[in-house]
Parts: structure tokens; C-alpha cells; sequence
DNA sequence: TGTACATCAGTGAACGCGCGTTCACTGATGTAC
DNA sequence: TGTACATCAGTGAACGCGCGTTCACTGATGTAC
């Protein structure tokens, strides 16, 4: 009746054969559970049911890891950024304040890979592709900063886009990193405070968007 | 002719008489240098030349020591902050425009405070007075905010002062961030970064705070 | 279809490191009489 | 003014810990013929 040679625990194979995406997903809960100073290879390798030397075949180093976390979260949040702005149609205003939320809700939303992404230093700055994918974010926004104020694609910042494009960064930023940081748990109260957040205070905040 | 019993190097003295203020300072300078994350008790011990055990006598641990150092800061910054209020005289708006200058200047003036006073987790949160002197920051920011609202003093707040507080820290407190971030040294120039960025940057963005 | 062999992706033990904290101790200081 | 003694503020050695990385290795896989 019972089959034969099948062991009791199966083995695992030899060969993981998932490991690169395996030990970027253990990254991302470690940061999220212990934050982003909290990570360590280790601990990444043995969530991933491996020995410690087994992330040296698919990563340089410990900031290598982080680097490929970084860089998928910068990925997705380019595109949040740019879905976000097309929703915005051909108004302005309009464009900036949904790449606003989006941001706020990309940050909310992912806080392991947001605050990862903030914090140069712990990731490797030469990894491949890494510059490109994290300037688009900017980039998007400096479009609709230019629609806004009027100034023709791929033109030069006048000093009003600066200021535009710095308080807007500014605003979403700064409230993300504030409600990560529990400084408006006072206001949404502890129990379900990141749906309260976004749900009830960033759209009073965004009211004051500079295009708004 | 030579003095006598002067030992060639003059040892230290066995009590240090000094030691609690020079491991605040030593804190310091070690954030400063490698940021909140290269502290070490130990290291700062070193820099105050005294044994690694030497800081247990005055903190009860290394968060202790860091609650002091953030303690610190958080009184400079609220006193920073009250100043600013002042100069505004009876013109709300004003009020919160140099109060927005005088938390950014604090910020890039002091960033080791700074990073470290927006890391909870750091420092110990039961450290005597320390929720008192970290509140009144916040206290002074909603009293204009009241005012500018046209709210009787002490009061709660309305909707629209909760978004145009929450408004109003977010875009100084972002701009702080990115600026200490690093984020808008492509703005800047990598040379005199901060000079530049307090002085022509940091008016273009305030224009857009809310109140003005 | 089979086989030799290079390459890939793991193992697990070991390295040296610096950390925070504890321990028994001792020298200096302050106080009561 | 002197002295006994408690208390304060240091020492330095030691603890156990977890870390990132290296090493020689080996099992599994892929490829050329």
C-alpha cells in the first residue's frame, strides 16, 4: 500500500531553484518585522531554509540583496506613479495630486521597501539598472511639475518648478514618512490607523497640494 | 629647576567629573559620522577615554543614552520653534512661515539630533521627562495652526486644521528628510550643499506652505 | 540515446569581529561626629 | 581639624552572542559529441 521509497520528511531538493526570489521576499518581511536596520543575510538565508554562504551565488554581498529589494520596490512605484498620473488626464493639478496619493499609498502600503528605498547606504548604489529605475520616479513627477507651470517637455526647471516640484516631493514625503514613523497615531488612533490615514487625513492634507 | 613629582604624561583623573555631558557629546559627533545606526556605547565610550563599563554609572543602558542625547535636542528644537513663533508677532501666517524656516534650519544644523529624535525605537521612551519635552514641539505648531484657523485657544481641532497641520509639518518635515537624504543634491551641488539648499531652496518651497 | 565533463548552486564548519552587559574590584570623594 | 566610613564613579577582564564572509567540498544539472 505505501509507496515505495517515498521518505518519511521529503527532502528537500538539492538545488532550491527559487532562491534569488525566495531571499528577497525573506528580506522584505525581516524589514517589515524588525525594520530596515533589523535585516541581516543570515536571517534571510535561514528563512529561506539555506546555509549562510548559500546568498553568495546569487547576490555580492548583503547590500546586494537590499539593492534588488530596493530596486523592485522602485519599480512598482514608478508604476503607481505613472498609472497614477495618466489618471489625471490632461489636468495638471489633477495629475499631481493622484501621483500623491499614490505615493502615500505605495508608502503605506509597502512600508519595508519604501523606507528601504529612503535610506542610501544600506543598499549597493552600482547595482545593475539600479540609477535608471530609481530616477523614473523623479522623472514622472517632473513632468507634471513642467505641465503645470506651463514649461514645454524635457525643458530646464525655471525657479517657481523648483518650488513647485520640492513642496509637492516635500508634502507626500513627508507625510508618508511621518505616518510610518507613528507620529499620527495620536489622530487614527491604534487600531486600524494606516486605513484612517489614508483614508481620512491625507486627502485634508492633500487639499494643500501647491496645484491644488 | 624642573618641578617636582610632575609625571611626564599627566594621568587622568580617576573620577572624570565630566563624564555624562562628554558621552552626550561623544554620541553626537558619532551619529554625525556614521549615522544613527553606527552608534556603539562602546565607541562612545572610547571617544569620553573611559572603560566600556564607565556609561552604566550614568545611563541605564545604551537607549538611555540616546533617550539624553534626543532629549536634548528635542529642547533646543522646541526652543527653536518658540523663537520662530514669536518673530511671526500676531500674523498667523507668518507665524507658521518661521516656524517652517526655523524647523528645516534646526534639521540641517543639526542632523544627528534631528535623525535621531524621528527614530522611535532608539532611544528609551520611559526616559524621565521625555514625552513632556517631545510633545511641546507638537504643542507649538497646533497653537498657530488654531490661530491661523481662527480657533479659540486650546481648543480641538477642526477638519480643516487637522489638514492644514498635518499639511504644514509634512512639507517642512519632507523637505528636512530629503534634504538630509540626500535627495535633492542634484539641486544643490554637491560643494556647500546645505548653505545652498536653506537659502535658495528652502524659500521657493515654503511659498506653498498652507497658510500663505 | 548515452556518456563525459564542465558548470552551477548548494553545504557546513570555521574565521575574526565588535557588540552590550556583567562582575568583582578599587580609588576618590563627601559626610558625620 | 581629624578621622572613620559610606557612597560614588571608575577599572579591566570576561561572558555569550550573532554577524558577514570565506573555504574546500559535493551533489545536481546542462551540454557536446
Amino acid at each position: 500500500m505505501k509507496p515505495p521509497k517515498k521518505p518519511a520528511a521529503r527532502r528537500r531538493a538539492y538545488h532550491h531553484g527559487d532562491l534569488k526570489d525566495q531571499l528577497v521576499a525573506a528580506a522584505e518581511a525581516i524589514i517589515l518585522e524588525r525594520g530596515v536596520d533589523g535585516f541581516t543575510l543570515r536571517e534571510a538565508a535561514r528563512r529561506a531554509g539555506v546555509s549562510p554562504a548559500a546568498p553568495a551565488h546569487h547576490f555580492k554581498d548583503a547590500s546586494g540583496l537590499l539593492a534588488e529589494v530596493a530596486l523592485r520596490g522602485f519599480r512598482e512605484f514608478g508604476d503607481a506613479l505613472e498609472a497614477a498620473d495618466g489618471r489625471g488626464g490632461d489636468d495638471p493639478a489633477r495629475r499631481l495630486h493622484e501621483q500623491g496619493i499614490a505615493y502615500v499609498n505605495f508608502a503605506l502600503n509597502n512600508p519595508a521597501r519604501f523606507q528601504l528605498m529612503f535610506r542610501r547606504g544600506k543598499w549597493d548604489p552600482d547595482y545593475p539598472d539600479f540609477e535608471a529605475v530609481a530616477n523614473r520616479s523623479f522623472d514622472i513627477l517632473a513632468r507634471a511639475i513642467r505641465a503645470a507651470r506651463g514649461l514645454p517637455e524635457n525643458a530646464e526647471l525655471d525657479e517657481d518648478a523648483y518650488g513647485m516640484l520640492m513642496a509637492t516631493w516635500s508634502i507626500v514625503h513627508g507625510f508618508a514618512h511621518l505616518a510610518l514613523g507613528g507620529e499620527f497615531d495620536w489622530a487614527a488612533g491604534v487600531r486600524g490607523g494606516t486605513k484612517t490615514i489614508l483614508e481620512t487625513f491625507l486627502p485634508l492634507t492633500l487639499k494643500h497640494l501647491p496645484a491644488s
